[in-house]
DNA sequence: TCTGGGGTCCTAGGACCC
DNA sequence: TCTGGGGTCCTAGGACCC
C-alpha cells in the first residue's frame, strides 16, 4: 500500500498562542524569548516582526535593535504544552499514528485511511480545519510518501496552506529547492556544497553517489538519497509514534552575569543535576555516564565526562559526579557563562539489577522518590539539595556525604581505576 | 548584535582485547 | 622487534533541529 505521511506544523505557534491570551498583540511585531536586554535569543517572532528581520534563535538585543518597537515577551510553556495536546488529541481523531516531533509539529500517518478521510487532499483539509476550528490556531500541512518530502512540503505551504506531493513526483518538488530546505543540511555543509556547485537540491541529485560518499562519508549517502525523497535510513525511516525511550537527558543554565564564584557555580551544578535525576525517575531509567558543560565568556566550551560503576538515578550521585568533573575542569579564575549537567548511556529498569542494589542505596532511592511526591504537591523550590547547603555543609561534599559506601569520593576519583 | 535550552546523530582517537 | 587488524568502550567535540 501506498505509504501517505502528513506533516502538521504550527505556523508561529508560540505567538498565536500569546495572541490568544492577548489579543491586543495581533498584527504587532512580537518576539518570544525574554526582556529585551535579557541574555537569551528568540524562541519566535510574529510574521509582523519578521518583516524587520527579526527571526528566531537571534539574540534578543539584536531584535531589539532590528525593531526596537517589538513586544517582548517571556514566553509560557505551559501553554504551549497545553494547546501541543490538544493538537496531538485533534490529530488522534484522525489516525492512531501520530508523533509530537517537537511541541509545535507533528508526523502523522495516513496510510489507509481513505476509506474512513477520503482521499489524501481531503483527509488534510478535513485536518486542517479540525485544527482551526477547534483551536483558532493555524498550521500548515504536507503530505507525501515519505516523511522527509512531507516535511519540505509542509515548510513549502506557509503559510496556512496544504500542500501534497503527488507519489512519483518527489524528486521533481525537490529539485528546484535551495539544499537548505533539506532537514540536516546547515550552514556547514551547504557552505562545502557551494565548494563544488551544489546550490539546489538538483544539482545534487545529478551527483554520482561515489563522489558524494568520498567527499562527505556515510553523510554524503545519506544526503543522496534525500535529494530523490527518501527517508533513506535513520529517524525518518522508524515507523510514525513508535515510542522510543530518549538517549540523553540533561539540563543547563546559563548565567545572567559570567561568574567565578566557585559556591555559585556547585550550588547551580546542584541543582540541575536534581533536574537530571528526577527526569530519569519519571522515565524509570538510569545513567552509567554524566557529562559537565562548560562555557566560557568568550564562549569556548568544554565538556567533561565520567562513567560510573553503576548507572544511577540519584540526585546525590549525579550532583557528586558533576561537581568532581568541575573541581577537575575548572581552573578556579576563568568566569564561567554557562554549566550544564547530562545524563548518558542511559538503561531501563531491566537492565538494572536491582538484587545487587546495596540497602543504604534502595533507602535514598526511596527518599528521594518521596521528595518528587512533595514537589509535585508543594513545587519544585520546596526541597532542594542545593538550597539547603550552605557553604560549609558543601565543603563536606569532599569529604564524603554524597557519596555511598564502596566508591570513591570527589577527591579520589582519579585513583579509582586501581 | 553577542550568541537559550533541550535533544539527536556522527566522527575520531586512544585504550584495551583477541 | 620495527610491527596486523578487527571489535568495543570511552571521551571530546561538532553539526544540526526546534
Amino acid at each position: 500500500m501506498q505509504r501517505l505521511i502528513c506533516h502538521v506544523d504550527m505556523d508561529a505557534f508560540f505567538v498565536s498562542v500569546e495572541e490568544l491570551f492577548n489579543p491586543s498583540l495581533k498584527d504587532k511585531p512580537v518576539v518570544v524569548g525574554g526582556k529585551a536586554n535579557q541574555r537569551g535569543v528568540v524562541a519566535a517572532a510574529s510574521y509582523a516582526a519578521r518583516k524587520f528581520g527579526v527571526h528566531s534563535a537571534m539574540p534578543l538585543r539584536t531584535a531589539a535593535q532590528l525593531c526596537p518597537k517589538a513586544i517582548f515577551v517571556e514566553g509560557a510553556p505551559h501553554r504551549y504544552r497545553e494547546y501541543s495536546k490538544k493538537v496531538f488529541a485533534i490529530l488522534n481523531r484522525f489516525s492512531p499514528q501520530v508523533e509530537m516531533a517537537s511541541i509545535d509539529e507533528a508526523f502523522i500517518d495516513l496510510t489507509g485511511t481513505e476509506r474512513l478521510w477520503g482521499p489524501p487532499l481531503r483527509a488534510a483539509h478535513a485536518l486542517h480545519e479540525s485544527i482551526q476550528t477547534e483551536t483558532s490556531l493555524r498550521c500548515s500541512l504536507g503530505l507525501a510518501s515519505s516523511r522527509l518530502v512531507a516535511k519540505v512540503s509542509s515548510d513549502h505551504a506557509k503559510p496556512n496552506g496544504v500542500l501534497f506531493v503527488i507519489p512519483g513526483q518527489e524528486a521533481r518538488f525537490l529539485a528546484p529547492l535551495n539544499i537548505r530546505k533539506i532537514p540536516g543540511v546547515g550552514k556547514k555543509t551547504e557552505a562545502s556544497l557551494h565548494h563544488f556547485g551544489i546550490r539546489r537540491v538538483g544539482d545534487l541529485a545529478a551527483l554520482e553517489e561515489d563522489f558524494l560518499a568520498s567527499h562527505f562519508g556515510r553523510w554524503g549517502l545519506a544526503l543522496a538519497g534525500k535529494a530523490r525523497g527518501e527517508d533513506a535510513g535513520g529517524w525518518f525511516d522508524s515507523d510514525v509514534g513508535a515510542e522510543e525511550d530518549p538517549k540523553s537527558i540533561s539540563h543547563e543554565h546559563t548565567f545572567s552575569d559570567d561568574t567565578a564564584d566557585r559556591d555559585r557555580i556547585e550550588t547551580t551544578l546542584m541543582k540541575l543535576s536534581e533536574m537530571v535525576a528526577k527526569r530519569l525517575r519519571e522515565h524509570r531509567l538510569y545513567s552509567r555516564t554524566i557529562q559537565l558543560k562548560l562555557r566560557d565568556q568568550d564562549f569556548s566550551t568544554i565538556t567533561r565526562a565520567c562513567t560510573l560503576d553503576h548507572a544511577t538515578q540519584l540526585d546525590s550521585e549525579v550532583a557528586s559526579a558533576a561537581i568532581r568533573l568541575f573541581r577537575g575542569a575548572w581552573d578556579g579564575a576563568t568566569p564561567v557563562r554557562l554549566v550544564g549537567v547530562h545524563a548518558g548511556s542511559l538503561q531501563n529498569a531491566e537492565g538494572q539489577m536491582n538484587l545487587l542494589e546495596e540497602p543504604q542505596t534502595r533507602r535514598l532511592r526511596e527518599a528521594f522518590r518521596s521528595i518528587d511526591h512533595i514537589r509535585a504537591r508543594f513545587g519544585d523550590g520546596f526541597i532542594s539539595l542545593a538550597k539547603t547547603l550552605d557553604s560549609n555543609i558543601r565543603e563536606k561534599v569532599h569529604e564524603n556525604p554524597f557519596d555511598l559506601p564502596g566508591r570513591a569520593g570527589p577527591h579520589k576519583g582519579e585513583d579509582e581505576s586501581q
